[in-house]
DNA sequence: CTGAAAGCGCTTACAG
DNA sequence: CTGAAAGCGCTTACAG
């Protein structure tokens, strides 16, 4: 079929020892014996059987990747990021889609033991403590993004502090009924990104002297319909829903415009509910941000296009550095496993959805 | 580390034949000496090593898949098509970006050679003849998708028939002055998709009796800011610019409103364009469809959301059947490679962005 | 139905 | 600096 080493070796007439050698560009092989080797090699077109060498060597230079889902732009995002860094230094990426609790199960009890990668990369992955007991008691290194476990590096960003800064925004827009669409889900885990930006949102009212109202909280996250697309808890759902997002974040918008007093100003927990909060507002004839300010958190590639003031979080960047975060550790023969949990900075950028206050300081006149 | 088929064989009491038998479900393998295997194996929580089977059986069980980039939408649907059924197939997927020209150059020289998959599917890769030939001269099946070259299977969707659906609702709701927003790319080979779907749309203006007009014509493809975010030539770049192609299709519309008579109906060969342009209209005050009938291309996610009219094209499907045609290819020894093409539908969806021409059949009459 | 042995294509001590 | 040989962990004829 093709050239083996064996051909080489032949054709530039050393033993294969000095073949492996020469191409890996090991010391020890004199520069006249390497030229001939690198010139045989060329000629036949050789390149190494990477299983061959991967079993002789004990490494298998590729790395895991495991997603819940490709298709939501988070995690193509993700993905792609870790692809470029992994690929410069050489490793093949293997992808694994993870959408329900049943693939999640097979990951975690067939990954760790098929020896077929040097690393993992988990994005979004919630495990429970016997599961990550299980994916860690073993030599391959793991790196989670969106979620971190004590005992692996992770990757993620500080959702509380990325939605006190959005409501801080609107808080000194001189707003002060502002309405919060979630992405909760029911079972979510403590740091789960939902939960972590509501509690940013609830922080900022109560240093404002803001009383959180439950009629201004409305979930945006349509949730049996994305239950039915995306089974799996995952960690930071709110950026990941596709386009069930924006029909959420509409139909939370309409929710809170049939309350009493309805709110000034909006936060939404994503950029794409935000979009869909947008068309509501317009839909209904009120203006943003004169009549409504929105606020969304992602940076979506739609939010620049809809002028969406937004917290923006650097998505494939967590893809780049949890990828370089996990060579690093690959190249670590020492086995002691340091557990860097990098956290990347969220900043909020400010577009034309949000504005101030209305009635200038009105609100916040009244209130003592 | 973790078990080996001795340890397997040695807890049974078996050799590592028989383990090797037993546990890939061969034939000729007693029951009872099954079971026995089975439960070894199970209580070492044996699986095979990869590499070493893969080396010995001769095949790899994994597919390389080349895409663009996967951060646009249409690709990272297609590689989740294709892996959902590959997984089910038994096989991992090995990533490979291919951005640029230069690894395009490297995926091409490297990949067939590299023993490292049993098959490829390339999406939406531009292969001149000499480097098609280079990967199709080895024993590697290779699938495209997206673009179709004489010697390999590939499924594609009938572009041209899709913009004749498309620009045949607009003549039929009575428009006759019909816009078209391209995406074509200055040195596209001629099957490109966005010369396809011009084509499509200048048929039906003739089986019209309307004459082409070029100010009617505008490109939405922002070229030089394209060029520097996916500078690879590929087949249906049109579907694939991300962001770039909601300001792209809104500034080609823009130019359409400045024309002498401007178009009462406008085909955009994305849904992204057709969303951006969409924008334009509206902030310049025109109503949709009132003013102006829009319809896209692809049924992107956003369309839903948006109301638009468009030509729905099956995306994961796409990566489905390559998938599919892969497999049978690879488990077929034969070493006849049948091209077998395959043409997906496109079909066409009517939502809220089209409508009658304002003056009834005004501008038809107008015509003899 | 089962086992002993060769072989897949490399890498890596070990000698020299 | 270079080579002969063992070994990585499997699979696959070949015997029996």
């Amino acid at each position: 079929m093709s050239a083996s080493i064996g051909d080489v070796a032949q054709l530039a007439g050393v033993s294969v020892a000095t073949v492996s050698r020469a191409i890996r560009g090991l010391p020890n092989v004199s520069p006249s014996t390497r030229d001939r080797v690198l010139r045989a090699a060329e000629q036949l077109q050789y390149s190494a059987h990477p299983h061959a060498s991967r079993l002789a060597a004990g490494h298998t230079m590729t790395v895991g990747m495991a997603v819940p889902v490709l298709t939501q732009w988070f995690f193509a995002q993700v993905v792609a990021g870790a692809e470029g860094v992994l690929a410069a230094s050489g490793y093949d990426v293997l992808l694994y889609s993870v959408p329900d609790n049943h693939a999640k199960q097979r990951f975690v009890d067939r990954m760790p033991f098929s020896k077929r990668v040097d690393g993992l990369i988990a994005v979004d992955l919630l495990f429970v403590s016997s599961e990550f007991e299980r994916l860690t008691a073993q030599p391959v290194p793991l790196v989670t993004v969106g979620t971190s476990h004590d005992g692996a590096p992770s990757v993620t960003i500080d959702n509380v502090d990325g939605a006190v800064k959005a409501t801080r925004h609107l808080v000194n827009l001189g707003h002060r009924r502002i309405g919060l669409i979630t992405h909760h889900q029911p079972h979510a885990l403590p740091f789960a990104a939902p939960l972590q930006r509501r509690r940013g949102y609830e922080l900022v009212l109560a240093e404002a002297g803001i009383t959180v109202r439950e009629n201004l909280i409305a979930p945006g996250n349509l949730m049996a319909a994305a239950r039915r697309v995306a089974p799996l808890e995952t960690a930071q759902g709110s950026s990941r829903r596709g386009s069930l997002a924006l029909q959420g974040g509409a139909e939370a918008m309409a929710q809170l415009l049939t309350v009493d007093r309805p709110p000034t100003a909006v936060f939404a927990e994503s950029d794409e509910m935000a979009v869909g909060a947008l068309k509501t507002v317009r839909d209904a004839g009120l203006h943003v941000p004169g009549d409504v300010s929105i606020i969304g958190f992602d940076d979506h590639d739609m939010a620049a296009y809809c002028d969406l003031t937004t917290v923006a979080q650097p998505v494939q960047q967590q893809g780049e550095t949890a990828a370089a975060l996990l060579v690093e550790h690959m190249h670590d023969d020492t086995g002691m496993r340091e557990t860097t949990s990098v956290v990347l900075p969220t900043k909020i950028v400010v577009r034309a959805t949000t504005g101030p206050h209305r009635s200038g300081r009105a609100d916040i006149a009244a209130v003592p």
